[in-house]
DNA sequence: GCCGTATGTTCGTATATATGAATACGATGA
DNA sequence: TCATCGTATTCATATATACGAACATACGGC
């Protein structure tokens, strides 16, 4: 899997003579007509007419009257543009903070990091304030925790060599992660900050940890209910999940 | 030129591929790898590959970590597409309508008539009211003028002969016809009802008369300032013009 | 009504492009 | 570090498709 940018995006002939008829009958006012889409391409009007004929077969292009405009299936292709998870968790995140009143966030991998990309806070006046925008490690962090669980052996491996001390400790951690990968649920019971829990569910696409949902508070409310907000929050996972993957 | 439906349009193997990878890239979170997009299409790696670079050397895909997804070129496609005449209009009718104080209407052709399609109405006590959406004939409204006098020989003869009377009044209003396609003004004063005055300009595109800018209201405010309204009137018509053959 | 012109459509051939094998490259796991 | 895997890329050849001419059809002016 090259990491390749783009390399060298070559033209193609018929790719740019397709894209151009959709701009001119984008543009043209109440349509194009055949002749003029292979006049201004340069090209004999028998050449145009077979792309122009398949473009509205595809619904890209509309004929009317013998004027083409631009078909319906165009704004289908932005409307179908795969909602940004946040949008996609934002309602997610709020029911489950209601349901539990507690904070939620949406944090993100990034490099060494994660990053709270997306925050529902609880109203209680003890709550935990998440801080937006800002980079977390991956341990001890819930959200972290998922991350390193879920990631290549190579990346999780460099992690932790350089983040856990060796010996009885890292097998611990090691421990934890395994359990993390089969259970789908991350705890940080006071590791951060002391009577500050976090639980927090991977949200996969395929094999890949998009993001983490992570719902944190004071442990005296959460110690005694882990188990329960850790299946609402799992569902919730899931749910976002099919809403970035689910094509519209 | 056939006035044909539409003929069967056909399908294109290319083109369908290139729709098709534009759908599943939009679809498809976080983009679509080359493999993918060869799977799902059941084609070879290399055939998709060059269409693939060229829809980004188009803007049309955007590469990014070997991952495809919707290109800035697509948006620019529904950004671009012409607004409807009416829309380009409404500012412009606003301004000429404030100017003089009188109500600004557009028609547009539609078979022998013409009809109203939006109207900014004087705020004076005495004013033109504008009937929306109803039919009005091609003489001797100045809108219908206009179309008549822009129209083709064939059409506008038809016309006469079937709604003026053969001989001296005939050829007046041929005179006139032919005036107005030279000045680019048509003035109906008092004709349809006395005390109205209206002054209707084309919005031309190329040849045709897209619409016409109709400035109407009473003979003792319009009588005077004819060539001042149809002077302001033109340019208006001009500026719709430009708005909708400009493309984005 | 007739003819001249412009447009869309069809058809057999030339050619650009799709194909599949082979190559290059990066990532992964031991 | 090495071998393995999956992926993107290149290249010569087969083929779908673009080409240009001829045909069909509608429209314009007289």
């Amino acid at each position: 899997m090259p990491t390749s940018g783009d390399g060298a995006a070559k033209e193609h002939r018929t790719v740019s003579r397709v894209t151009t008829i959709l701009e001119l009958a984008a543009a043209g006012p109440g349509g194009v007509r055949l002749s003029e889409l292979a006049e201004q391409l340069g090209a004999p009007r028998s050449s145009i007419h077979g792309l122009v004929k398949g473009l509205v077969a595809t619904g890209y292009l509309r004929e009317e009257d013998g004027a083409y405009t631009i078909g319906p299936a165009v704004g289908t292709l932005l409307a179908a543009a795969t909602p940004s998870i946040e949008q996609a968790a934002r309602p997610v995140m709020r029911r489950l903070g209601e349901r539990f009143g507690e904070t939620v966030m949406l944090a993100e991998p990034v490099g060494d990091s994660v990053v709270y990309t997306e925050t529902v806070e609880s109203t209680q006046m003890i709550r935990y304030s998440a801080p937006l925008r800002t980079r977390r490690p991956l341990y001890p962090t819930s959200s972290g925790k998922c991350v390193l669980a879920f990631a290549r052996k190579r990346f999780r491996d460099n992690y932790l060599s350089a983040h856990v001390p060796d010996g009885e400790q890292r097998n611990r951690v090691e421990q934890e992660l395994t359990e993390i990968a089969e259970t789908g649920i991350a705890v940080n019971r006071g590791e951060t900050m002391p009577d500050v829990y976090g639980i927090g569910v991977p949200v996969l696409v395929g094999e890949r940890v998009l993001a983490v949902l992570a719902t944190a508070g004071p442990s005296h409310r959460m110690a005694g209910r882990v188990d329960e907000i850790a299946a609402a929050a799992r569902l919730a996972a899931r749910e976002v999940s099919e809403l970035i993957t689910r094509r519209g």
